[in-house]
DNA sequence: GCTTGACCTTCCCACGATGGGAAGGTCTAT
DNA sequence: ATAGACCTTCCCATCGTGGGAAGGTCAAGC
């Protein structure tokens, strides 16, 4: 299977596929005669893998971390599980902060009255920086 | 005022003041006889309002379209409405995002025992793709 | 004077993940 | 044989920030 072809079935385009082996990520795939990837179905099945992992937010470092340990047949679940938690932890914080930046913006939004004229409160609130060091 | 007290008075490090610069977010500092930038209070105040903006999360292309709002006085407050709430809607958007990765992981999190044996729902999750294209 | 240390300058490189595109080689169908 | 689709490597861009080199400048103390 040419990249590709792997690319079709995996859902990852060719240059991230690279990319991931020139990473680490992935192990170097073979090589046939012209120096084409050659990818068998296992291949495709971890570029899934990958996929469905970055979607779920995890950085690439994290997903050969994963991938170590689904490699791994004796790996501890427990492992696993702590990636999985810090990560959500790392989502739930940057979520927090996010509301927080929204709620803020939409306050300010609502004090706006989005007319003709110059006065406006975001600006306001920006300029006088209200939330220093 | 030479860049370090500026970047002392603002909360923005020389390094960013000096990008800030180059990418025209910041009208180019006056120099003086020994090329050293200076800067006025002037100068602190904007760049106070850029750290205030990044911080709740605006582009420094965003940044670029507030400040010349922020400096035509005789700007309608309808558009500087309009990228505030803008950037809400796209805040709001990953927010969803990173809660569903959350949700998705927790639910994966607490269906693993985390001991020492292999099995792991997690993985078993990011193996099978349940969530392909 | 001269040295030292803190400051400033520009320039290049790095991160994270991805994409664009050049220049060149290879396959396949007509 | 030639076109077009594929493959290869390599470099550059994004976005915001920081690290660090190499070199100029200022202030204080001897």
């Amino acid at each position: 299977m040419n990249i590709g072809a792997a690319a079709l079935a995996s859902g990852v385009t060719a240059k991230s596929i690279r990319h991931y082996e020139s990473i680490g990520l992935l192990r170097p795939a073979e090589r046939r005669a012209n120096a084409y990837r050659d990818y068998c179905e296992r291949d495709v099945h971890e570029l899934r893998f990958i996929k469905r992992a970055r979607r779920l937010g995890f950085s690439t470092g994290e997903i050969g971390a994963l991938l170590a340990l689904w490699r791994d047949r004796a790996r501890p679940s427990r492992e696993v599980r702590r990636i999985a938690e810090r990560h959500v932890a790392e989502l739930e914080a940057r979520i927090t902060e996010m509301q927080a930046m929204a709620k803020t913006l939409g306050a300010l939004g609502d004090a706006c009255c989005g007319d003709d004229r110059p006065d406006c409160p975001i600006l306001d609130d920006l300029a006088r920086g209200s939330g220093e060091d």
